[in-house]
DNA sequence: TTTATTAACTTTGCGTTGCAAAGTTCTTTG
DNA sequence: CAAAGAACTTTGCAACGCAAAGTTAATAAA
């Protein structure tokens, strides 16, 4: 495939993996409650998506304890910014083309 | 479903038609033959996105003749662009939303 | 020590989407 | 009349998306 889309990253085309990486680019680390609620998204929801950024390497996960609950939290990979990057740019020089 | 990306527009997910939003937002009027090689896509993938976004008034369609050739343009409708710029408009405020 | 609760998943089920490839229709050109 | 081109439509199938229900582990409450 070639084309002016060529670059636009599949991992990003779904509003969930979308938004994790968003919140995840601005936010070193945050975790899965703060998550579910800036998403607004069911955690059945939430978890296949951070699965599926994980399974690509762009997020990693951290289980630790806080107030002796559980807690996870997720943070964006070198890699995974980078690919994040990639499409924001793919993203602005489709949408800014010129004639 | 609230959180911050309730207001992405589910129709531009995909990569060929957000391609085919993006072109029409910049060309008044593009055909068929010159939105396939733009994208780079099949041309039956190609009309079967064209279709969806026909059937939710986001472009329009002219079928004439040139050269005594069927040739089909595209151009996107006032409702189309509108619905784009808000899309793009709620994609940057995701992408750089703060802290 | 049973019971409940919370966190974070995993599984299930099912409808939707995406795409290539093949088939179709119409029209022109040789 | 055969071939070619434009623009679809259909087919078949794999991948995706999501809600809802089920699971596991730890802690808290009774």
């Amino acid at each position: 495939m070639s084309g002016i889309i060529q670059h636009i990253n599949k991992a990003f085309d779904n509003r969930v993996r979308l938004g994790i990486m968003s919140v995840l680019m601005v936010n070193e680390k945050v975790d899965f409650k703060r998550l579910k609620q800036l998403l607004g998204v069911t955690d059945g929801n939430l978890a296949s998506h951070i699965k599926a950024l994980e399974k690509l390497n762009y997020i990693e996960v951290y289980k630790t304890f806080v107030d002796r609950k559980p807690n996870t939290s997720y943070s964006a990979t070198r890699f995974g910014k980078e690919a994040f990057k990639k499409h924001i740019d793919a993203l602005e020089k489709l949408i800014h083309q010129q004639k």
